[in-house]
DNA sequence: CATGAATGAGAATTCATTCAT
DNA sequence: CATGAATGAATTCTCATTCAT
């Protein structure tokens, strides 16, 4: 029995937070009412106080959940025996396909978390830091290889990489890029392609 | 007297406006409240409303004082007999010139309004997407001339490109990347070095 | 128990409405504060938004609940197989019991609404009209029946009725007239007594 | 020279009056701002607390100008030697007059004024008590001469009368009556027919 | 007299959060 | 767990009035 509650109290906490996801999506964190996300959710909006202490912490929540699948997924990239370019290109699949999976999510984070230097970007630097610091830590080591050139630090090199991924993302939130499901396709090789091989003709 | 006084209300407008950019860089614009940017303008309260409409104004006034200066210098970049990848680094420089310069502004360009899908990004999509389409009408002549691969779309070029930098500010205004002077010099190189040149080593 | 809640909401929410009508008889409906309206009620200030969408719909409220009687009640005299001058006397009869009655409400009525011309006044004016047509339509059928003289129209003689009424009302409400019981008994008779025998001596 | 500027300051203070008349009753009092008024006169608006002391005063003075008129000629009447009747209806067509000559003045003195039990209308209770007296004392006297009937107090009859020509004027300002030129004309004739000889027929 | 910038007290409304049931 | 009524702090915007020029 505790079991079985226990086991609803996580549906119902997972029915908020989807809900809160579509609702920030929509409206905007600020621009959200924790009672459109009762009313999204279909509960009484008292409720979401059960489940959750502030506003803020839904959105916490969203974040930490995905961003720290992104972390793990960074580390089992740089965990795999390949290049530093097919690294890349791994994360910057990563990044792309969560975003065609759950385009919501990856609105709320890039548009709520990751720029807002004075909320939850602070908030959260630690932990967004850490992707940055990742991708980093790939391209020192393709630098190290010699795979990758050393004119740039990693640092910069991880931010530009990074930038260049989120902002594509920002264009299909806009639908000033086109977003159709080859076109998701085709932008994890264009940024592997523009980042890796550069723009200029060889 | 009329010149006086008007001349006065210009740089009284201007005093707010200056004001509005250190509050909304510190506080974000949520954050901000009018009376404090009424105090830090060291005016009554009241005054704002004698020059702007709202609160949302005056961040528009911000945005569009600016950004009409940057497209202004795209163009003026796109004029020139140059390389694209001299104009894109006449691009990439104008950008990290505008914040060395007075990065509060950029702060609040880039935390408020560029990624601001819900509120004033949305509202200033035109203005946004006439800076996406000049660097990648850079990127198609650059293209078209042989100068630059074309694997990539220019859409798609000038996000990955406008991305890159932006992710530097970023960094400089979260202090995930050093902002000493110099290393602001090198970002102009980097960001060029990266997204013309590539991480690749040749 | 959803019955229970529900009968408490419908109570506070009739709280709220009486000492609004206290309220905005006392200060005018602009000299009222919403903040006034809560002490009166001794409820916390933001309960009345949970119950009215705003301040001018809780006049709405207060004027359409009554006037609707009104009407119920002018309708129902027509319905009455009597003299036109019974039924005129019947009307009379109500309004000046209303008043007796609730003269907070028909103060608020009377000085906030049905002279309003710039606001409640012209949002209600449709159903301010009905009560206009219902009393024409008294004088009319009277007129028909040769009961009444045609000398003047229906909606003249009806405006002349009203206004002769809502006049005595405005006197109680100003102190101009005498408002003690027996004179608000004897108003009735001397309404219908001026209007219908004319003030002429025989 | 003193007497040029004067001129002129009558005038302006004149040219304020009509200006704030128009806004009043185009905007109601609480919804007219003082820059309407002086927008409204062409003039700066800081001037108009040269000509008055507050928004109150401009209200204040736009009454008791036109009532004190209304006074002036219910006491000539009274002085004519005739009939009550002919009396009562001198008055019915003065103020019926007064609203055709400037339906502006008369709507902002019924509509702000002499309903306004919490405001204006309190404030000048002392001068429209003076015209109810008045009329009053024309009923007396015609009771007194057997000419009207006495069955109601002159007091009463004073509110009925004048109720019902207010009424009238309402029913011209919010267009539920026909207010073509004819119209009123009729309308005096018709306010007489009706409070002095009664709906009844004989 | 004339101007309109400057002042600041108010007032409505919103909404996150709490809590009694 | 669930409900939604209750609370009240916070904030924007308005606008009458003052005042320096």
């Amino acid at each position: 029995m505790a079991a079985r509650s226990s086991q609803q109290a996580v549906e119902k906490r997972r029915l908020i937070l989807d809900a809160a996801v579509r609702v920030f999506a929509r409206e905007g964190f600020n621009g959200a009412r924790v009672s459109d996300i009762a009313e999204e959710a279909e509960i009484a909006y008292g409720l979401v106080y059960h489940y959750f202490r502030s506003k803020d912490e839904i959105l916490d929540t969203i974040f930490l959940e995905r961003w720290n699948v992104m972390l793990e997924a960074i580390k089992a990239v740089r965990a795999q025996p390949i290049s530093a370019r097919e690294q890349l290109r791994a994360v910057a699949s990563f990044i792309v396909e969560s975003y065609r999976r759950d385009p919501d999510v990856m609105k709320v984070i890039v548009v709520e978390v990751t720029r807002a230097a004075n909320s939850f970007g602070r908030a959260h630097l630690a932990q967004i830091r850490e992707a940055y610091d990742g991708i980093a830590a790939i391209v020192e080591a393709g630098q190290s290889s010699g795979e990758l050139r050393d004119t740039v630090t990693p640092a910069f090199a991880a931010m530009a990489f990074y930038g260049a991924i989120e902002q594509v993302l920002t264009g299909w939130i806009f639908e000033v890029l086109p977003g159709a499901p080859e076109d998701v396709d085709q932008a994890k090789a264009f940024v592997i392609d523009t980042i890796c091989g550069g723009l200029d003709a060889r």
